[in-house]
DNA sequence: GTCAACGCTTACGTAAACGTCAACCTTGAC
DNA sequence: GTCAAGGTTGACGTTTACGTAAGCGTTGAC
C-alpha cells in the first residue's frame, strides 16, 4: 500500500516540507495566505503535492535572489494563468533582468558605503596611532572577525 | 546685529537644516525623539546649534553606510559621555570595522544571488531562443536599463 | 482681518515576513 | 483514561524609520 515515496503521487505534510527546506509551518501558511501556495486538504490538514513542492522551491529561490513575496507571486501566477509558456518565460526573463540590475545597483551602493567607511577607519586609525597606539585593535579584531564568520556558517547550517 | 552667518554662534531652524541636508522636519523630530539630537528651544521652536548640525551630519553619514539609528546613537553617546577621545575613537573604529565586514558579507550574498539569477536568465534565454526567438527582449531591454539608471540619477539629485 | 507659511504635539498608519501565543481537535501509544 | 505529538485557525506583536493627518499657535504680507 505504501507507494514509493519518490513517486509523483506522493504527498507531503507541512512538517515534511518544512524539514526539507528549512522553513517553518508558519511561513508555509503565510505563503498560502498570500496566495503563493494552495495545498489540498485532508479534513483540515494541508496536503502538499509535488506541484506544491515545486512551487515552494521556486518561492524560496525567489527569496534567495531578493524578490519580494508579491513579486514571486506575480511570476508564479504567470505560469498558471495561461498555457503559452513562451510569453511567461519572456516576462520572467524580464523580471529577472530587472532584479539583476537592481542588485548591481545595490552592490554599488554598498561599495560606496565601504569607501566611506574605510576612509573613516583610516582617519581614526591614524589619529589613534598618534595619541594612543596601544588602543589600536589588532589581533583581537581578527579573532572577532573569525567569530563572526563562524556564526555565519552556523546560521547557514540552520542554527 | 545680524552676525556673520558662518560664525559658530549661528543657529539654524529646522527647515534650514532640512533644506541643507535634504531631510524632512519629521525626520529631525524623530531623531530627537530617539535621543540623537537635543536642539535648544526658543519658546516651543527648535533652535539648532553648530554642534547639532555636526551631529546631524554624523547621523546622516551613519545612515549612508547602513547603520541603524540606535547604532548611530551609541556612537554619538560615546562622544558625549566621557572626555577621553581616544577610547571613543577606538570603539567607533571597532564599530566601523564590524559594519564594513557586514557590508562585505552582504556584497557576497548579492553576488551569489546574481550568479543564481544569471543562470536562470541564461536558461530562459536559451529555451526562448529555441521556441520563440522573436520574444527575446534585446534593445528594449537596454532602453529600460538606461531608464532605470536615469531614474536613479534623478533620485540622487533629490527627485 | 485674514490667509499662507511655518512651527508645535499627539498619535495612528505603513510595509515585510513572519514569530508567538491562545485555544482547540485528533490520533496513537501506553 | 490520558498524555504527547502534530495539526488547525485566529489574531496580536515585532522591527525600522519615518509619513500623514488632526488640531492648534504665531507671525508676516497684503
Amino acid at each position: 500500500m505504501a507507494a514509493d515515496l519518490r513517486r509523483p503521487e506522493r504527498t507531503f505534510s507541512i512538517r515534511q516540507l518544512c524539514n526539507e527546506f528549512k522553513a517553518t509551518p508558519r511561513a508555509l501558511r503565510f505563503y498560502e495566505d498570500k496566495g503563493l501556495l494552495t495545498p489540498a486538504r485532508e479534513g483540515l490538514n494541508r496536503v502538499y503535492s509535488h506541484k506544491d513542492r515545486v512551487r515552494l522551491q521556486l518561492i524560496l529561490r525567489g527569496k534567495r535572489v531578493g524578490l519580494s513575496l508579491s513579486e514571486i507571486r506575480e511570476l508564479l501566477d504567470l505560469y498558471d494563468e495561461n498555457d503559452d509558456g513562451a510569453a511567461q518565460m519572456a516576462r520572467s526573463l524580464k523580471k529577472f533582468r530587472e532584479r539583476a540590475s537592481a542588485l548591481e545597483q545595490q552592490r554599488e551602493d554598498i561599495d560606496g558605503a565601504l569607501i566611506e567607511l574605510r576612509e573613516a577607519c583610516d582617519r581614526l586609525e591614524k589619529r589613534l596611532a598618534e595619541i594612543r597606539p596601544d588602543l589600536l585593535p589588532r589581533s583581537a579584531d581578527y579573532e572577532q572577525l573569525l567569530r563572526a564568520r563562524l556564526d555565519g556558517a552556523e546560521m547557514a547550517l540552520g542554527k
